[in-house]
DNA sequence: GGGCACACTAAGCGCTCGCTCAGCTTCGGC
DNA sequence: GCCGAAGCTGAGCGAGCGCTTAGTGTGCCC
């Protein structure tokens, strides 16, 4: 879709896709709650109060509660599988694109973290339907990692036994930045993207040198 | 409190220490329930249900809902704890003493998955003043794994430049198994708590051959 | 064997939830 | 300048929530 080689993990402000105007303020709040309280604890009322509309505007762009979460998770994963498949379809070696791939994940994670903690944490709440599309979302987002880490065995730089268990590892890792990031804590999502693109090369046993030139 | 050094992770059936029996059922009934759906989305009529009691049953046991939610969260920390400090206490190289208090920790999230996952994503839904508790257990439980990597680093065991934010990251790598973890999936906690400890010594930059003799 | 503490239940209270609906305002087409 | 569509609100419905209370059965002490 979208050219995601920016400056700092992403565009400036999301969901511009959502039109018109007074669905995507409702989006927004929702994700702000949802991320804030969790979907259950979240009521219709917050979520209309927080976009400065009454309740009953809430059910114009949206056929239920349920309908938000879906939008929220649908539009997340794709931008998600997006900064993966940029990473991992660019030119360079194997240590290259997984430590770009890890990096601009985990900054996407600390930089949009309450888009990212919904995305992760409240599928569960999704009903079996909506569930099933988002779960095949994720299993791409597993193949793409796979992927790499394959590419790097097969051409000698990495040294993994496990490749299945080790790419869960590594996607485990950068998802669940999602839920201790803080954002008036010590650390900017840079550096924790630059520090775990670190972290992953170690896991794949990449060779020291391979791991030094590592940009941003 | 209890020698945690048993098999397999951990005790076989545990909240033995909660009595009497029926607040120890409901209890079981609660983490379940919990684990499932959440605990906004649990109710009390659920809990007592599966308990195979009324609803006015449980408030003769516990105050509120969220008094259970904190007993639960309170066991579950006091017990990683427990294994953590026995891993971090027993005697060994710092390269051995990581690998088991990584295996173990692993094996618990993993094994007692509902309990883990309970005490690990519901803690936002406790007040103000629990929350407070539960988070001074955190801190001792990052002190712990923190002490380990800072004595692997001073011995020059370890290669690690950010010491505090990769012990975040091996931190976080654990506690996410409660998440993904699936009881009918193909690896068992072992084999969960092996591949884990081999990719922590990776990331903390031990050496080849202290990384093989991890026992269990 | 009478009295009482205790564990538990049936019924239901007050409240808030997700969601609906009748009606109001605004605005473009003609 | 009238009309209908569209966006939104105020009021409120039925349901289910956490929790309470009055009453019941059971077993132990003396």
């Amino acid at each position: 879709m979208s050219t995601a080689e920016e400056t700092t993990g992403g565009e400036i402000e999301p969901w511009e896709e959502v039109t018109p105007d007074a669905a995507r303020r409702l989006l927004v709040a929702a994700v702000e709650a949802f991320a804030e309280r969790g979907y259950h604890a979240t009521t219709t009322r917050d979520i209309a109060g927080r976009a400065g509309m009454s309740p009953a505007a809430l059910y114009i762009h949206y056929k239920t509660k349920e309908e938000l979460l879906h939008r929220i998770s649908r539009i997340g994963h794709d931008k998600a599988l997006d900064i993966l498949r940029t990473a991992a379809r660019r030119e360079g070696t194997a240590a290259e694109r997984l430590a770009d791939a890890v990096s601009s994940f985990v900054r996407w994670h600390a930089g949009r973290r309450t888009t990212a903690r919904v995305v992760q944490y409240e599928l569960d709440a999704l009903g079996p339907d909506a569930r099933a599309e988002i779960l095949a979302l994720r299993r791409q987002v597993d193949a793409e990692v796979r992927g790499i880490v394959q590419e790097g065995v097969a051409s000698g730089e990495f040294d993994v036994i496990d490749v299945h268990g080790t790419t869960l590892a590594v996607l485990s890792l950068c998802i669940d930045v999602a839920r201790w990031f803080n954002v008036d804590g010590p650390r900017t999502p840079e550096e924790v993207g630059a520090l775990y693109a670190d972290l992953v090369l170690r896991m794949v046993g990449a060779e020291q040198d391979a791991r030094r030139p590592a940009q941003t």
